[in-house]
DNA sequence: CGACGTGTTGATACAGTTCAAGTTGTGTGG
DNA sequence: CCACACAACTTGAACTGTATCAACACGTCG
């Protein structure tokens, strides 16, 4: 099975699952073949580290399939997971050669890398790339801030409402399914990683998702498989107007 | 004296005196010409509101000087600051046409602002802008994840040390002091502002700040003026390692 | 002067942490 | 196939850091 993982990379990149969504989804034809020509993929096993704080980080490159979490550790072991990486999103920063935070493997992963020189040269001639790079970023620093107003003023049930309430949304929007009805998906992440996303302890996680269910918001089929019965109700626990808040 | 405020801004970019950390940063001299036949002042007294979370934003710009905060507000009131700008800071983002957050003036604020239309067009033609709010975003989303850590992780009396170092540190690399021996500078914020970028009362905040002081750590003149003796002590205070921790 | 904005300090309440025990589910080796 | 180990999760009881509510201090401005 772990051998296999190479062969879910695409071969070429109009089969692309990402081709519309990454940091190349605005590249003409001929753009792609050049991005082609220097691209590799990588695969990584669930759990394992990707890149560590600090490293020297000489490739960028996209979540073509899986899930990555970016996170910070103090000295004492506190860890804050600052971001959540899913197909289509990019890691690394061009113009910067050590990572800033540990990129976490949740479930195996596939990455389509650059090495980071060639995709800097490529993204200096390349208007393409950078506008889309800056728009991607653009919509992070949006995530980041909405994260912000998470981590510093919401009840822990709040917390907990609003993550199941992006996962959801997120899930829905990757599944075209509507916002309508009954929304049906799995927990991607453990109860630790979610408590290092929300900034709170595992056991609170816990007994706030049991809260949630006990009172109807949500309902558990074995730990991570959740029904969403009424995602307004959801969005009211989130302490969010149901219209406005996150932005995809 | 508010009638005096426009006086305070350029008439030519190239006494700009943030020239060189804005958006224009990397423009040539034909460059900025263009830019500024398009520009045009403002200026806000402290305390107003430039922006409303919502509101249509039909331009876009840098503060030239003064500082404004980004907050967030939940509909029963709970506030969270989601950035500081300072001159040269960018707001509004291109491509959207309403804006996610509050601007507000902390102090009397003049701003280089340009027609948001006007401003795309010239940012299509121009890489050198592009590039350089590239740049600036991503130094702003490794800061809003910075913050992530603060807020989720750190203890009350470690927001306000990393608070108050971040603000040392940016005042140093402005007056270009070194790092070295005792630091003064002013706090631009009050309490309640204080409050709602670290996800604190302001009560708590107070007390923080005293303890602080109490232990040495920094000393007080009236209630903003500042002394840092030991810049690393501050630093352990706030949890970071003396070397790494905040970027810029 | 009094009023108001800003900040400090104290007493009490409570949300969330910490420590600890126990449950469930799954993979492994005898 | 069972026994065992282990990771993920749940639940309980006690503790504690921060919020909340309240009173008061200081400076400034009309």
């Amino acid at each position: 099975m772990l051998k296999e993982l190479a062969s879910a990379a695409p071969r070429d990149c109009e089969d692309c699952p990402i081709r519309h969504r990454a940091v190349c989804a605005r590249c003409e034809s001929d753009e792609l073949e050049r991005l082609d020509q220097i691209k590799y993929y990588r695969s990584f096993e669930a759990g394992q580290t990707l890149i560590w704080s600090g490293d020297k980080m000489d490739f960028v490159g996209s979540v073509v399939s899986g899930i990555a979490t970016l996170t910070q550790t103090m000295e004492d072991g506190r860890t804050q997971m600052v971001g959540l990486l899913l197909p289509s999103d990019f890691v690394g920063r061009p113009g910067r050669d050590s990572a800033a935070y540990d990129v976490v493997a949740v479930s195996d992963i596939v990455m389509c890398c650059f090495r980071k020189k060639p995709f800097e040269d490529m993204m200096a001639r390349t208007p393409h790339i950078a506008q889309r790079l800056l728009e991607m970023t653009l919509d992070e620093l949006d995530a980041a801030r909405e994260w912000m107003l998470v981590l510093g003023r919401k009840t822990a049930r709040e917390k907990i409402a609003s993550l199941i309430a992006i996962i959801a949304r997120r899930d829905a929007v990757l599944n075209t399914a509507g916002m309508q009805g009954p929304l049906v998906f799995d927990l991607p992440l453990t109860r630790e990683a979610m408590a290092d996303y929300l900034g709170l302890t595992l056991e609170t996680v816990s007994r706030q998702v049991s809260a949630l269910r006990r009172d109807g918001v949500i309902m558990l089929e074995g730990k991570r498989r959740v029904t969403v019965p009424d995602f307004n109700r959801l969005l009211e626990e989130a302490g969010d107007d149901s219209d406005g808040g996150l932005l995809v």
